[in-house]
DNA sequence: AAGTGAAACCGAAACGTTTCGGTTATGTTT
DNA sequence: AAACATAACCGAAACGTTTCGGTTTCACTT
């Protein structure tokens, strides 16, 4: 069907070694390479990726692991990723393990038996023996968001203990003392970070994290409207809440608006990620944003240096970034 | 390195043949079976997807090309895909085309060249000559929310003009005569869709649709905030408005927000897609919602379909599926 | 015990590249 | 014009499967 390299040969009268060095870059005479691009005009031939991946053992394909493509932090980074990649030749398969351990474990299972050249995780577990698949084989592994113990990687991070230290330190500077948190699951690392965040500010502030004020939900929008429930139900006296992320940002939005809740007159508000929605509600959010496309770009510059190098890596790097703060009119002076 | 079959071959002391017949679901004596899986536990083999998809001449992956991954719309439908092309062996490549023609004929060179076995896309386009490329190499094609002139595939839509039809003969119901619309793009397809339905109704009830009540904007959160502005701008006597997709749902609302006008005091309010969104506004927002995960589910069947059929395909379809409508609190009767 | 049909097995050739080691052509120097 | 260094070329083997057509083995019959 589809033309190949022996075809090219045959109807340039030159080698099957020829084309090849032709087609990889290499140099050709001058009235060779016209007649070698003629044919491969006429016949419209392609290389056979395929082919050539099982002889190179190099699919020119990088596996991509994250917890939910629904959520907007996750989103924003992998079109990101997936453009910078593909900008290189390399071809990008998703798996969304939908926060789930276990089809984590799968997805890696499944990426690795397709042979992807490296691959890019948002893990949704706290142990990263099953990643050891691939660095044993000498494939490059990119952590994103959330660091592991088992596992020896690059590893692209932001700094989420300061964003969280400096969203309260700003309520607290506004003269708030009751200060509530809807924090993540507790077993995931950036979700005790920024309650960890949480915690110095106030005790920095002399005040004590009362485990009250402290709702914990599990990154979903309705687990925020319920740690919103809860805390207000808990907390008369709370006049202000940080909320640790997009999804339960807007759970505790819509459970404030049930409540009828007035912001910033009773309750003073910081919530996190997606300028978008911060900026639709009344009054506008104050947030916490984080630079998505930022990690997108270094975990993309990662894979690609650790692609190059092939296999005689340098020494693992793990970068740290800062989120930003976006003022809105959530927060009661 | 990895071990191979011809590995199991000599360890079991059988045949090539026979190994690849065992792995394919062939007979193979008990104790030979037995043999087979031992040594395949012990020299831990895993077949080579590459090597078999040079030789089946299949790759086991699909295509998928979209807008925008940041559009919710597609992200939805996307992860129900991916979801249900994995559990059935497929890998799936996503191309974010960022709405560009350019880009997106980029993709479908790009997944062509990669031998995918199928494509999934949403154009950006409203021709579809390239993707015949696709169809004469025997590869199905599946279309999702836009139909195409040039192609012949099979395509899985949205009944825009009913869905649009509906939200403005509710609006005509509360006793609106001076309907607003935020409508997309006159060069897509569902944009097209969703404003005839709007002529529809408002010609049925006896009103001229006119064209300072239809503002024009491009499926993006600020595109839909100026269109809004437009609108109240050139509308003093408009009582009611009707936004056609999710992200210019939010820019309007921003706008509103902006304007200081009162939903559904001034002006009643219906939206489109996403769920979460409505809700987390005050009022809560009517909205039209698209069935994403019936859309995914036809996709991905179709495809399947398609895929086993291997190339004697049966009749094109097209399956159009309804929307609904959630009620909320933004339209005044 | 020989004969039988079906099921299980097998070797070798393909799939379309890259690469190794060796050969030929080119053009420069003497 | 012979000798040479270098660049360009080449054939064949390899990558790890599947598949074709043919052979062996098995479990029954007779």
């Amino acid at each position: 069907m589809a033309a190949t390299m022996k075809d090219i040969a045959k109807r340039t009268g030159l080698g099957l070694a020829t084309i090849s060095s032709y087609l990889n870059g290499g140099n050709v005479r001058e009235k060779n390479r016209i007649k070698i691009e003629e044919a491969i005009e006429e016949l419209n031939f392609e290389v056979n990726e395929v082919a050539r991946g099982l002889k190179t053992n190099k699919t020119k394909t990088i596996g991509v692991i994250i917890p939910e493509l629904n959520m907007t932090f996750c989103t924003q980074i992998i079109t990101e990723v997936e453009d910078l990649l593909r900008s290189r030749g390399y071809a990008t398969i998703i798996c969304d393990c939908r926060s789930d351990e276990k089809r984590e474990e799968e997805a890696v299972e499944f990426l690795f038996h397709r042979r992807v050249d490296g691959l890019i995780i948002m893990p949704s577990g706290k142990q990263g023996k099953h990643l050891n698949k691939f660095t044993r084989a000498g494939k490059p592994v990119v952590l994103i968001d959330r660091k592991l113990k088992e596992i020896e990687c690059d590893c692209v991070l932001v700094d989420n203990e300061w964003a969280s230290k400096d969203a309260v330190e700003r309520l607290l500077a506004a003269g708030h003392k009751r200060i509530g948190m809807i924090a993540g699951p507790q077993d995931i690392y950036t979700a005790k970070e920024r309650y960890r965040g949480y915690c110095t500010a106030m005790e920095n502030a002399g005040l004590s994290a009362e485990d009250r004020l402290v709702a914990h939900g599990d990154y979903t929008i309705e687990s925020g409207a319920s740690a919103m429930k809860e805390l207000v139900s808990q907390n008369p006296d709370m006049t202000a809440v940080f909320v640790s992320n997009y999804e339960m940002t807007m759970g505790a939005i819509i459970e404030i608006n049930e409540l009828r809740i007035e912001i910033p007159g009773q309750l003073s508000f910081i919530g996190f990620d997606n300028v978008e929605f911060a900026k639709a509600n009344i009054p506008r959010l104050s947030i916490v944003i984080q630079p998505t496309q930022e990690i997108a770009g270094h975990v993309s510059e990662l894979m690609l240096r650790r692609l190059e190098e092939n296999g005689n890596q340098g020494e693992r790097e793990t970068i740290k970034l800062r989120t930003s703060f976006v003022e809105g009119k959530s927060v009661k002076e």
